[in-house]
RNA sequence: GGGCGCAUAGCUCAGUGGUAGAGCAUCUGCCUUUUAAGCAGAGGGUCGGUGGUUCGAAACCACCUGCGCUCACCA
């Protein structure tokens, strides 16, 4: 820490440092132990009335002073917003001349009376002063103008995105727009797990470390476990262990964690992810769609207080019940291609002339699914579920009743991403045994996001799983969707980086 | 991984070959209801890094590093 302090050369926290040893010489302890805070700046905002007058007790950050001599004003910052102070040192006495020390950034506690200054913003009128941690970096400073219309103008906004995701804590004091989205995120969990659990759904844990990984497409993470001598694999979904509980005879189970996909990242993708997975027994996916509305719109109405949002300029009602179309269907609307008819060469023909290019070796399935990603998806803006996926890209799901090289499987989409995987899941031994070995094919041909034989699943389901439908949601994605939040990175509070320098 | 772009003071940014700049922040002085407080003054820079072109480079060129956007893959 000396080392540091020596080495650092940087003036403005060296003065700070300096400032650090004044207050000590002055007998005054600038990190105190605790302070009794009794209001908050928003309900002494909203109460003038019932508090003009009244002592309170705030605490919280220096967002901005304005010294006049021998009287100041300081804006303070708490957890609901700011608060002004004015601190006069014929009230506050000698702590006024260790005020002189104080920085922007610095954090303080002031007891003191509710009044409104001649210019009629509402503040505390100090009678104490407390310092109760000293800042020793200065934080971006940010100024911020509230016209007569309630627009808030912000000057030198913090915006360098990566300082901002590095140290997301200066983020959060300056732009409290941050930390909204975040208290958002919070409570659409919690409304969630709430929404579960009250429709008698047991939230368990199943492992992260896992010695076979499966329950989606995706390349792994990889360690290693010391005393085994054996290489685990980080989940990439939970699906697997969930659904043996359900062979165990709960009927309803949930998890919230984090997965996690060695894959590349970008706008919609973090290495790690939070997902909601729900299987519930005796239930098919046409129950689920209709639980998937329901929860949303329950969600909705707990945080945001509607079903309705204005997202990327558009109108989305997230009212039940949402568009249904088959996958099939959706593509030969607007191809005019019956894909179950085509040949695969007929698909590649249809892809090529929207100029998409294809490797070359995918499925018949694959290719659908690229066709369907390519014409059909970005169009789906209102909430709609795309029904019946090809067989090869859905192992784990059941085969449709009456579609033939179908699963009844859904995927529910707005504003062209989708926000919802769901089937009738596959608890059929014999058939699960075979569309491991179909895939088990495709890692020996060099697959390597197929999925692994998971022979412990099989025995599983020999022993009888009921018919089960099963869901699994992208928290991350669909708080993006309800907070307007172009990036991952921007409903993740401390996303991927690569490592500082 | 490919393409495009960015990197100058703590923050936000000007500066296209000739003395390193502005606003805010910081420091000194004045100021007991200010509010992007004000007035007077001051300090603060390895112009991301390395090499090259040039009499001379923050600027032009090459490479490197980091970041952003975008395309491909994925949820």
């Amino acid at each position: 820490m000396e080392n540091n302090i020596q080495q650092d050369s940087n003036t403005l926290i060296q003065r700070r440092y300096e400032e650090l040893n004044e207050l000590a010489k002055m007998g005054i302890q600038p990190y105190a132990y605790s302070f009794e805070v009794n209001s908050y700046s928003d309900e002494i905002k909203n109460n003038f009335e019932k508090l003009e007058g009244k002592d309170v007790s705030v605490a919280g950050r220096i967002m901005a002073i304005r010294r006049m001599g021998k009287a100041s004003f300081v804006h303070i910052m708490d957890k609901n917003g700011r608060i002004q102070v004015y601190l006069r040192k014929d009230d506050v006495g000698e702590i006024y001349d260790a005020f002189r020390l104080l920085d922007i950034g610095d954090i303080i506690g002031v007891s003191g009376f509710v009044f409104k200054t001649k210019t009629g913003e509402i503040s505390v009128h100090s009678k104490s002063l407390s310092i109760l941690s000293k800042s020793l970096r200065p934080i971006p400073i940010t100024k911020e103008v509230v016209d007569e219309n309630g627009n808030k103008q912000v000057f030198d906004q913090f915006a360098d995105k990566e300082l901002r995701y590095r140290q997301r804590y200066v983020d959060l004091i300056v732009n409290p727009e941050v930390k909204d989205v975040f208290l958002k995120r919070s409570k659409i969990v919690s409304s969630m797990r709430r929404f579960l659990d009250s429709n008698g759904y047991v939230e368990v844990e199943t492992p992260v470390l896992q010695p076979m990984y499966g329950g989606a497409a995706a390349r792994p993470f990889v360690t290693h476990h010391n005393a085994l001598d054996v290489p685990l694999y980080l989940r990439i979904a939970d699906e697997l262990y969930l659904k043996r509980l359900i062979v165990g005879g709960f009927d309803g189970v949930y998890e919230i964690s984090k997965d996690f996909r060695n894959e590349g990242m970008d706008k919609t993708h973090n290495p790690e992810f939070t997902m909601m997975e729900l299987y519930v027994a005796f239930k098919d996916y046409e129950w689920m769609m209709c639980f998937v509305e329901k929860m949303v719109n329950t969600i909705a109405q707990d945080v945001f207080n509607k079903t309705e949002f204005e997202i990327e300029g558009k109108m989305i009602s997230f009212k039940a019940p949402w568009q249904r179309v088959s996958m099939v269907d959706s593509i030969k609307e607007k191809t005019g291609l019956d894909v179950l008819k085509a040949t695969s060469s007929d698909i590649i023909a249809e892809l090529k002339k929207r100029g998409v290019g294809i490797k070359g070796g995918e499925s018949k399935g694959k290719l659908i699914d690229e066709l369907f990603e390519v014409t059909v998806q970005p169009e789906l803006i209102n909430p709609t579920f795309v029904t019946d996926y090809p067989v090869e890209l859905s192992p784990l799901a059941k085969k449709h009743r009456t579609k033939e090289g179908l699963v009844e499987r859904f995927e529910g989409f707005v504003l062209g991403r989708e926000i919802c995987n769901a089937f009738s899941e596959l608890n059929d031994p014999v058939d699960q045994k075979e569309r491991f070995e179909a895939q088990g094919k495709m890692i020996e041909e060099g697959d390597d996001e197929a999925h692994q034989i998971d022979e412990d699943f099989v025995r599983a389901l020999e022993y009888g799983m009921p018919p089960t439908a099963g869901l699994g949601i992208g928290i991350d994605r669909l708080v993006m969707l309800l907070t307007s939040q172009p990036s991952i990175r921007d409903v993740i509070l401390f996303p991927q980086m690569k490592p500082e320098k």
